[in-house]
DNA sequence: TGTACATCAGTGAACGCGCGTTCACTGATGTAC
DNA sequence: TGTACATCAGTGAACGCGCGTTCACTGATGTAC
């Protein structure tokens, strides 16, 4: 976890990783298969590091919130909470997403339902519950959330938004946040203040 | 250009790509100061084809538009454009995105203008002036729309909505640049059809 | 018209490197009887 | 209580590979005078 959160997977080598521990390079086969066994194991910690950044999110949310309030916070702090853990630890994200590739053929993520995919779905059915999100525009709305939020995760880790500082990657995804819930609701989106950054809470 | 098509930046070894044109490894030398030159020179090109990809479906909106529909619709070329560029030549599009990378240090997107990201920056600019989208609207909004649109093609094409098929695919799509148009915008946007591909005109 | 020289794409061999994987083996720890 | 055996993490050496890069060189083409 220590190679991956600096490095990402090319940190990942069997030997480097082996060295680092402070082993013989084919110790690892006492332990895991192949190479990409080994691979797949840190990329599965680091997807539920992920989960547990969504959720400390979702545990800021004020308890007093009536239940269609709440339903949006959560919306919000899955989506927001996705693109934080991107900036903040980019290495152990770039391997929390790649842990789809090289598993057994049929297992899509609605399949195996990882927990930060499983998060955004509950945000959604709480918004559905509480009315804040009518039935008819439920379909799709998942993936146009995870679309936006993932893109400005892999942006600002590997695109350009990578040379931007922390406060304006921080207010733009607060503002494509916004955006995309209220395009996924069909509501119009109060406009943002023009400088400096927008206000954080209600 | 035949190699990335295929491989991406991965298929782009020196000896590979010089294996591929028939000359030996070195002679790659008389051309490009080192491989990453190399790569790089192969990643312009492939941004250009993504920019043209993107013009030629600017080129298929009807000349009988207003200009708010018109600039409109440009918005919605542009980010089909960019996604379905990277579902048909999904190398390619690894390498046009990587672009920035390993660059000259002080050459942003913004300052260097790459030919698709100035055709995001027109579409907004026409929108701004035929009226449909407020000034006020407008900050940031070139982030929120590349950020969903990059998601998908990310997600499509690494990621978890790679196992689904094209049209799945190309629905999703839709329905994502639709969300964040209307909510960049924040006018409200129309409930698509559940069953079946939402409509494609107007 | 012919000679001398510069240019330049490409050659062939080598260097040093790190990689994933395999092999036969060691040495400590636990367990059955 | 002591012996025999199984388990198991790890060792050390080797295999075969492909990589980017450097070196001195060749051979054809163009150009100046």
């Amino acid at each position: 976890m220590q190679l991956a959160r600096r490095g990402g997977v090319n940190a990942l080598g069997l030997r480097e990783l082996t060295r680092a521990v402070g082993v013989t390079a084919n110790a690892a086969y006492r332990h895991f298969a192949d190479h990409q066994a080994l691979v797949l194991a840190v990329a599965d910690e680091a997807q539920d590091r992920l989960a547990h950044a969504m959720l400390d999110k979702i545990a800021t949310i004020p308890r007093d919130l009536g239940p269609g309030e709440y339903a949006l916070a959560e919306l919000r702090a899955v989506g927001l909470g996705y693109v934080q853990f991107a900036l903040s630890e980019p290495g152990w994200f770039e391997l929390a997403i790649l842990t789809q590739n090289g598993r057994p053929e049929n297992s899509s993520v609605e399949e195996r339902a990882p927990l930060p995919y499983q998060l955004l779905l509950d945000a959604l059915e709480h918004m559905v519950e509480a009315g804040v999100l009518a039935p008819e525009r439920r379909r799709n709305a998942e993936w146009a959330c995870w679309c936006t939020v993932h893109g400005i995760a892999d942006l600002a880790t590997r695109g350009p938004l990578h040379e931007k500082d922390r406060a304006a990657v921080d207010e733009i995804a607060e503002y494509a946040v916004e955006s995309i819930i209220s395009g996924v609701r069909g509501e119009p989106a109060p406009v943002r203040a023009a400088p400096g950054r927008p206000p954080r809470g209600a």
